[in-house]
RNA sequence: GCCGGGGUGGCGGAAUCGGCAGACGCAGCGGACUUAAAAUCCGCUGGGGGCAUCCCCGUACGGGUUCAAGUCCCGUUCCCGGCACCA
């Protein structure tokens, strides 16, 4: 009789388990629906019930459209590449292969308490040969695309590990390990031209249906602003021009000096004689610093003169050329013309160096801005002819006259950038490239994939920069599969993102070995309906995973071009404000709260805590009073499971009632007033209870339990009676006649006070409440000595007298 | 600085088509059961006043629109998130 979750749990765990309920089935013909979690990097240091909230919802998600009738995907695997690994590999000596076998074993263990209905038989780990293989293979066509190239640029440099960092592992301008300020190194780099995706990118956000929160920042990131490209000549330098990128050409007029990137190529040229000691120095310094210490430490504004000047392109006025780390190399062109009285920025540099500043937009025409700089919309002035165009007309005109002279075009720029592909790092998918000296740069052909990743005796990067692979010898020596003749490899391996940008295309068809996936089960099941995980992922993840749809589209591979349809973020939850984590030592196990109250109550407490997207405060009250609920629940079922009396008016109601509330609540992804709902019902039945429960009640509660706590819902289910498992029954649908009533309580205003409360006919006319309301005792002397003027009736709801006097 | 989200009882939160604010849960108080406690069950529970069956106030603050505002508009303030020299 009594509640005793941990031994139905158990129970149910198994029995799901041997009869293999949740193997997804391929031909059952129902229509197909793909419920995602963004799956989890295994770390050393396990699950606390933070990280159940989003599984617990996709799981709640995936067991009610199971029960609506869908054939349902819902996966799970290991993003098991990674630096934490490789850290402890470092640390203690052993391999990050171990490591992480190590981490799963555990991880799967804590997921599979959780109840979830994953059909493990589609597991997938990103460091398997047989997945990084395919991973490696897609590299090869971006290569084959021009899509992965290799180039020189500057990168996060530690002096101290001597090591290249990834941007992630830059914190604050230090270096994540060892604290040591991080400087820059140029080195050849694999890069990925995700900016030529980046206007599908940009387009392909509009179609999904994602929170608005996160397109803006995908949007924001991307960065797409349109201007104009404009050529400057350099005085006494008739083979060199600065190009430059601008939003405002229709300032062109109020450029007084042009600023060049200190790393600009053109500066090494153009540099004077008596300016140059100077202006090394500058680069110099520049370089040492990392690009965060550069741009988000100390925004003053510093520079350098190099003795040259350029030309305006249309008055042919002398413009200083200066060097400054406020302008960066790898935006727009590297190089910009100043307008300072138009731009915050140039501004503050004009005021410090003491260059001149032109205004040649005015808040109207013929009038000068008010103050400076003024970045407002307005009319041109001092731009010769243009004088008296709007901001608008002025890009225009000022473009087009560029144009002509070929001094310029519209254009657009991004704010993102190609993609850094390299890491010097062990625990990776090997970058699949061959260097031979004859054939140059060649792509490992497909059959030969993978490149494994060898056994090494020491973790830590060589010093020179490069990755531990480096170092062994029989990894680098090869053969080009062109020439046959002697190669190296690439040493470098692939950043964590890579194998988390397709894994959800692999799900599908997680054992093939002649492709990363067939195009008929990928074009099946995707995309994806429905993709759960929290919103840290906004950008990287999220955008990369869209770029390499993108590709492997053009490529043929699949017909779709967006991965996933429907996103959502769940919130985290905190404790004493703070989000969990092992080093806070804030985390509550869910091993203690299973082992108290069972996998059931903290599914359904994971639920109620708060909006599902927003963040929530961890509580052990409110955990008890979501056990108590459940124990109620299982009472009230059992205690009436083998004495089910007809059915009545009363039961109908109330039913059919609850079922339209909570599926409207479940709809709108409202879970924990969903939950609520299961509450209400359930005190409701309490006095309902006394005259017996019928069938359908007890049903229905079975049933609709089912997603939320999976283990309570099949063990009521066959307390009933039913011999199969309750995700093969149906979602009840209700009946609209039961949602009206014959008879309602509204409430009566006087000047949209409530004065009163009275029961009238559903349908009742507006004359029949009007006249029912006027004449209650408890209104009477609130109309006393009074006009009505105005009766307001909102049938169901109220009626208010609008009185004077 | 720019963009976005949000301030509702002692607490977590309901109510977002403008229509009875505070569902549901927690905590608290009272009662039943018990030798007693725990568990369970029942009742009460925004603030103030009359202290009856009633009235006033109340959704961050100040205005406004409306018969009616937590909900819409304007301004202020605080908190949270994103971006941060992107030309």
């Amino acid at each position: 009789m009594d509640y005793r979750p941990q031994e139905i749990e158990q129970k149910w765990r198994k029995r799901w388990q041997e009869e293999g309920l949740y193997k997804v089935r391929e031909d059952s013909g129902k229509p197909k629906y793909y419920c995602l979690d963004m799956f989890p990097y295994p770390s050393g240091s396990g699950l606390h019930v933070g990280h159940w909230r989003g599984y617990t919802i996709s799981d709640v998600w995936s067991r009610y459209k199971r029960l609506q009738g869908y054939e349902v995907l819902h996966p799970m695997g290991w993003d098991a590449f990674g630096l934490p690994a490789e850290n402890a590999a470092i640390k203690e000596g052993i391999h990050p292969a171990i490591l992480t076998a190590r981490n799963i074993a555990n991880f799967k263990r804590q997921l599979q308490q959780i109840g979830a209905m994953y059909d493990w038989d589609r597991e997938i780990n990103t460091s398997d040969p047989e997945y990084y293989r395919w991973t490696q293979y897609i590299f090869v066509k971006m290569f084959e695309r021009g899509l992965a190239y290799r180039k020189k640029m500057p990168i996060n440099w530690c002096p101290s590990c001597k090591t290249g960092l990834a941007n992630e592992e830059v914190v604050n301008g230090e270096c994540e390990r060892c604290g040591t300020p991080v400087t820059k190194k140029e080195m050849d780099q694999w890069m990925l031209r995700i900016t030529a995706y980046a206007d599908r990118l940009l387009e392909g956000l509009e179609r999904l249906d994602w929170p608005e929160k996160v397109k803006r920042m995908q949007t924001a990131w991307i960065g797409r602003s349109e201007g104009a490209r404009i050529l400057f000549a350099v005085a006494g330098h008739p083979d060199a021009e600065i190009e430059v990128f601008t939003t405002r050409p229709d300032t062109l007029y109020g450029a007084t000096y042009m600023v060049l990137a200190p790393e600009h190529p053109l500066v090494a040229k153009i540099t004077t004689a008596e300016q140059r000691a100077e202006v090394d120095a500058y680069v110099e310094q520049t370089l040492r610093k990392s690009a965060i210490a550069r741009q988000i430490v100390d925004k003053t504004k510093t520079g350098v003169f190099t003795g040259a000047y350029a030309l305006h392109p249309l008055t042919g006025d002398r413009l200083p050329v200066w060097i400054a780390d406020y302008v960066l190399m790898d935006y727009g062109t590297g190089a910009i013309m100043a307008v300072p009285a138009h731009d915050d920025r140039d501004y503050e540099f004009a005021v410090a160096f003491s260059l001149p500043i032109k205004p040649v937009v005015g808040p109207e025409a013929g009038r000068e801005p008010d103050e400076l700089p003024y970045t407002g919309d307005g009319v041109l002035i001092h731009s010769d002819r243009f004088d008296g165009l709007s901001v608008a007309e002025g890009k225009k005109a000022i473009v087009e006259a560029l144009h002509q002279q070929g001094r310029g075009e519209a254009a657009v720029s991004y704010r993102m950038r190609d993609w850094v592909f390299a890491r010097q790092r062990y625990w990776g998918e090997p970058i699949p490239i061959v260097y031979c000296d004859h054939c140059g740069t060649v792509a490992v052909p497909e059959d030969q994939l993978p490149v494994r990743l060898p056994d090494v005796e020491r973790y830590e990067p060589t010093g020179t920069g490069e990755s531990p692979l480096a170092a062994i010898e029989s990894f680098v020596h090869t053969t080009c599969p062109k020439c046959g003749g002697p190669a190296r490899r690439e040493t470098d391996t692939m950043p964590q993102w890579a194998g988390s940008s397709w894994y959800f295309l692999r799900y599908p068809d997680p054992h093939n070995d002649q492709a990363p996936f067939s195009k008929e089960a990928a074009n099946r099941w995707l995309p994806v309906d429905m993709y759960i995980g929290g919103v840290e992922h906004a950008v990287l993840h999220l955008l990369y995973a869209r770029f390499f749809t993108k590709v492997l589209y053009d490529l043929g591979l699949i017909d779709f071009d967006e991965p996933f349809q429907r996103l959502f973020n769940q919130g985290m939850l905190t404790l004493g404000g703070a989000k969990m984590s092992k080093s806070k030592g804030n985390v509550v196990n869910p091993d203690d709260i299973i082992a108290e109250h069972g996998a059931d109550a903290l599914r359904v407490y994971e639920l109620f805590v708060g909006p599902p997207d927003e963040d929530a405060e961890w509580s052990t009250n409110g955990m008890e009073g979501v056990s108590r609920f459940l124990h109620r629940f299982y009472r009230l079922v059992v205690t009436h499971a083998d004495k089910p009396v007809p059915t009545r008016d009363s039961l109908e109601r109330l039913r059919h009632r609850f079922i339209a509330t909570l599926t409207e609540r479940l709809e709108s992804f409202r879970m924990n007033t969903a939950v609520s709902a299961f509450m209400e019902y359930l005190n409701e039945l309490s006095t309902e209870a006394e005259h017996g429960l019928d069938r359908a009640t007890l049903e229905t509660l079975a049933v609709t339990i089912a997603p939320f706590a999976p283990h309570l819902g099949e063990e009521l289910w066959e307390r009933l009676g039913h011999t199969t498992s309750v995700f093969d029954a149906s979602w009840p649908t209700y009946d609209e006649r039961w949602l009206r009533d014959e008879e309602v309580e509204i409430a009566i205003q006087v000047n949209g006070r409530v004065r009163a409360h009275t029961r009238i006919a559903a349908e009742a006319p507006q004359d029949d409440a009007v006249a029912v309301a006027r004449a209650h005792p408890d209104v009477q002397p609130w109309l006393e000595g009074k006009t009505v003027v105005k009766e307001i009736y909102v049938p169901g709801r109220l009626v208010n007298l609008v009185v004077k006097g």
